[in-house]
DNA sequence: TATTGTTATACTCTATAACTATA
DNA sequence: TATAGTTATAGAGTATAACAATA
C-alpha cells in the first residue's frame, strides 16, 4: 500500500483492513455488520420507517426486511405502526439492542484506537474530518 | 455522515463516495474497476506470475482469469511463459495498456482532486498517510 | 394513481472443489 | 506430493418485478 497510489485505492485498502479487524468483534457479539449498522442508526433514539432507515444507511429495502426480521426476533429492534401512515412501520430500538450497540461500539472504538495507535491525536482529528469531507463531497 | 461515526463507516462512505464518483470515468475508458486495479499493479513494470499478481491485488486467483482474458484481448496486458517455471505464466502491460493506465489515473486523479478541493495541501498528505498507515497496521 | 412493506425471482459476484501440466 | 493455471459448480449477495394494504 503505496502512498503514491490512488485515493480510492487507500481508502478501499484502509476500509478493508478496518473490517477484518472489526470482524471478529461483531461475530463475538452475533451481529453482521449490516445489522451492526442498522442498530448504530437508531442508537440516537431516532425511529424513522423502514423504507427511510434502508435511505439513511444505503442498503435496500427489500433486503431490510429480513435484516429486521433477525433484529426483531432477536429483541434488538421493535417495529410499531406508524400512527400517522398505516402503510409505514417505525423501527426502533429496544433497551436490549440500546445495550448490545453500546457493548459493540466499545469494542469496536477499543479496535479502531489500536489500529490508530501512532497517529498524534491530531492527526486522527484530521483523518475524520477529511473523510467526512469525502463522503459528502458532491 | 457524522464526525462521530465509527472511523469504519466513514472509511466504507468515501470509498463510496469516490467509487460512485469514479464509475464513469472507467466506464468512459471500457474498463472495470478491477481491471483498472490490474493495470495499476502492473503499471510500475512489474510482470508477476499471475498468482502473485491476485495475491497482490487480493483478487481470487480464479476470477482473476477472466479478467486477464478480457484484457488480452483488448491488448492491454501480454502473458507469457515463465521460462523459469514452465507451469507459470507471467503477466504485463503492453505499451497500448501502459497508454490506457496513463490515460485513466490521469482522469481518476482529476475526479479525486476535485473531491478534495477545500482540503489544503497538508491535510491531503496527512490523510494519504494515515490511511496508507490504517491499510498496514497489524 | 402513487407509496409502504413484502415476497418471489433473476442476476451477479464470490468461494470451493476438481482437473491438467508441470515441479 | 505439491503447485500454477484452468474450469465447473455451488453459494452468498444484490437487484428487479410484482402484490396487498393504504394514501
Amino acid at each position: 500500500m503505496n502512498e503514491d497510489d490512488d485515493l480510492g485505492a487507500l481508502c478501499a485498502g484502509a476500509g478493508r483492513a478496518l473490517a477484518e479487524a472489526e470482524r471478529p468483534v461483531l461475530e463475538r457479539h452475533g451481529l453482521s455488520m449490516w445489522q451492526y449498522v442498522v442498530l448504530s442508526a437508531l442508537a440516537p433514539g431516532a425511529a424513522p420507517s423502514q423504507l427511510v432507515l434502508a435511505q439513511q444507511i444505503r442498503y435496500d429495502k427489500t433486503r431490510l426486511i429480513a435484516l429486521l426480521d433477525a433484529l426483531e426476533a432477536a429483541g434488538l429492534v421493535a417495529r410499531e405502526p406508524d400512527p400517522a401512515d398505516r402503510r409505514a412501520r417505525v423501527v426502533r430500538l429496544t433497551p436490549e439492542g440500546a445495550r448490545r450497540h453500546a457493548a459493540v461500539r466499545a469494542a469496536i472504538r477499543e479496535v479502531e484506537d489500536s489500529k490508530l495507535a501512532g497517529l498524534p491525536p491530531e492527526t486522527r482529528r484530521q483523518l475524520r474530518s477529511a473523510l467526512a469531507h469525502l463522503a459528502n463531497a458532491d
